[in-house]
DNA sequence: GACAGGTTCTGGAACGGTCCAAAGAGGGGC
DNA sequence: GCCCCTCTTTGGACCGTTCCAGAACCTGTC
């Protein structure tokens, strides 16, 4: 019970391969009667063309492999929806690896979709090995998303706008009211552009000497600890804008365990609309970081690059919008 | 700039081409310096094998093709990390679809797998269309992951032992000393079974007409509103168990509005033992379904069926184990 | 009726591997 | 020196597509 091939087809509507396979390809050089038959003999037969024969012979799979690094961080999730939104309508597939889970069995992580030849490469998060990804960018078109690192040549970036966002957040927190305002700032590149900007954000509001910042471990303990610190202090501030939701999670808890209320006597912040922000039992306001925008701008740049090989790396932020929820209100 | 190919390792280590092929799937009759030759040449080529080739000349991809029905879901993850180890191992790669995403793009989720030619099919979670998945287990090995669904002949199946989970939930609370206890049910085959186990083993403890189900959606919005009922009820339960944890988040937020504190005034308990769970902010009680345990199995039995085809289905089931954490105690 | 020019169709060579039958090399026994 | 046997190595068929050059078939013109 072998599936069946496209000589099957041809045989059965008694015609060549080669024009089984003009016809599957919708060629319009064909007589609509032999069109007929061989959608036919091919629906019959329950024909479906090998994929691994043709990317043989077309030297390209139409798959773009998708590296992730951790499948855990659900910010992903947006993205990837994106991403395999325009890539389908490309006709494209979708190959996931999870860096995390290839690194732990040894080797490098795109290994795998190397070996299948993908005909591109989107690296979502932080990305693995710099100069092993440069060897790559050499060969085939790549995308980096939902990361802001240095990167290689020819390698296209495609991130949520954090200088906008931590800009969004903290002139929130002034236009409620807020004078004394505390950040929970996070490491990498990421954590760096929304610590500049909530300091460049204060200083044009001539606040500059208020604004308290915390260097945590963007976790939800980093972000107790922190707070526990921050609110402590004789001088505690009114607001707290976390580097993200996790860590302002953390946040909130130290505030209640401290008998504050939370957004009455304290408003805190995350970043990055996850699902737990959602939670009605903790409602925070929070950033979108428009991960489906960034999924959508990710498959067009690797698109772009399949027509036209070549070129600068290009740059593209996507505007992330404030969702004001539960946890933000004026002073007391 | 094309890929080297195993000609040009031939002609670069002055041997056949076979000979390449017979060294790299490492076979034991040829000569070490030939070998060394050989390994020598693919080395400074950098050549990797052609998947494509390979995969039709073998007439097998090495490849099973997973199909997930929403990535959001986080306990996939640790199903993923179990199956993964054990397919690793065997040479064999992971392929994930997403059921969600690919069915708004319309046609049958598992079609790219299938177009792909992939050796085998893990479906993970609540399976698609039963009957196609009939057809496919026709033709090669399909194993259902955590989901309990009638299943066609031939395809096994390996989910946690959701009548031991709830059984651990009853009796722990139970142990504790409560007597009147709600469930807050879910639907689907799961939700069954958590609440026939509830209702088993509250009658086996002769508590049978203490025990209380509402019927909810699975979301928190649900857990939320059943709770409201229950805990405003004369006779209110002293603890709730929720078929998950989102839900139990919602009896979470509902406890709090009514002034009751948790553990002190009302115990409860979630299932699945999400990342939300643990929480510190939350920190609930609730079930571990054993997820890796589930991915290693269900690798196993693929493996088993790549090696002897046919057979009647199986099924296999996780123990799961109980997290006591901070939302169980005493009755006050 | 031959010919030109267009439209349809076909045979066969890729693509890059695996695998098998058979060739070649080397050694031992007579 | 020849034969036989084992260990290595090789050429070539094959996997299921695409694609190209050219064959076959029309249709209309002179």
């Amino acid at each position: 019970m072998r599936a069946p091939t496209i000589r099957d087809v041809a045989e059965r509507a008694g015609v060549s391969k080669s024009l089984v396979s003009l016809v599957l390809r919708g060629s319009d050089q064909v007589r609509p009667e032999k069109r007929e038959a061989v959608l036919r003999a091919a629906r019959e037969l329950g024909y479906r063309p090998n994929a691994a024969a043709r990317s043989l012979s077309e030297q390209r799979t139409r798959t773009v492999g998708v590296l992730l690094n951790d499948l855990r961080n659900p910010w992903f999730v947006d993205l990837l929806d994106g991403l395999n939104s325009l890539l389908h309508t490309g006709g494209l597939h979708m190959l996931l690896a999870d860096a995390r889970l290839n690194r732990r069995a040894g080797q490098d992580p795109a290994d795998p979709l190397l070996d299948l030849r993908v005909d591109g490469l989107v690296v979502v998060g932080t990305l693995p090995d710099p100069a092993a990804l440069g060897a790559v960018a050499a060969r085939m078109p790549v995308v980096l998303a939902g990361a802001r690192e240095p990167v290689p040549p020819g390698v296209d970036q495609v991130a949520g706008d954090d200088e906008q966002g931590a800009r969004l957040v903290t002139e929130h927190l002034i236009g409620l009211g807020h004078r004394r305002i505390a950040h929970l700032a996070g490491y990498g590149a990421v954590g760096e552009l929304r610590r500049r900007s909530f300091e460049a954000t204060m200083r044009a509001h001539g606040l500059a000497e208020r604004a308290v910042v915390e260097t945590g471990d963007m976790t939800e303990e980093g972000g107790y600890r922190a707070t526990v610190r921050l609110l402590s202090r004789p001088d505690r501030p009114t607001a707290v804008f976390a580097v993200n939701d996790i860590t302002c999670v953390g946040a909130l808890s130290a505030a209640e365990e401290l008998g504050l209320r939370v957004p009455h006597d304290v408003s805190v912040v995350g970043y990055d609309n996850t699902s737990v922000s959602r939670l009605r039992h903790l409602w925070l306001t929070t950033v979108d970081n428009a991960g489906h925008e960034v999924g959508r701008r990710a498959a067009r740049f690797l698109l772009d690059r399949f027509e036209r090989p070549g070129g600068e790396g290009r740059l593209h932020l996507a505007a992330p919008t404030l969702e004001i929820r539960g946890t933000t209100a004026p002073p007391a």
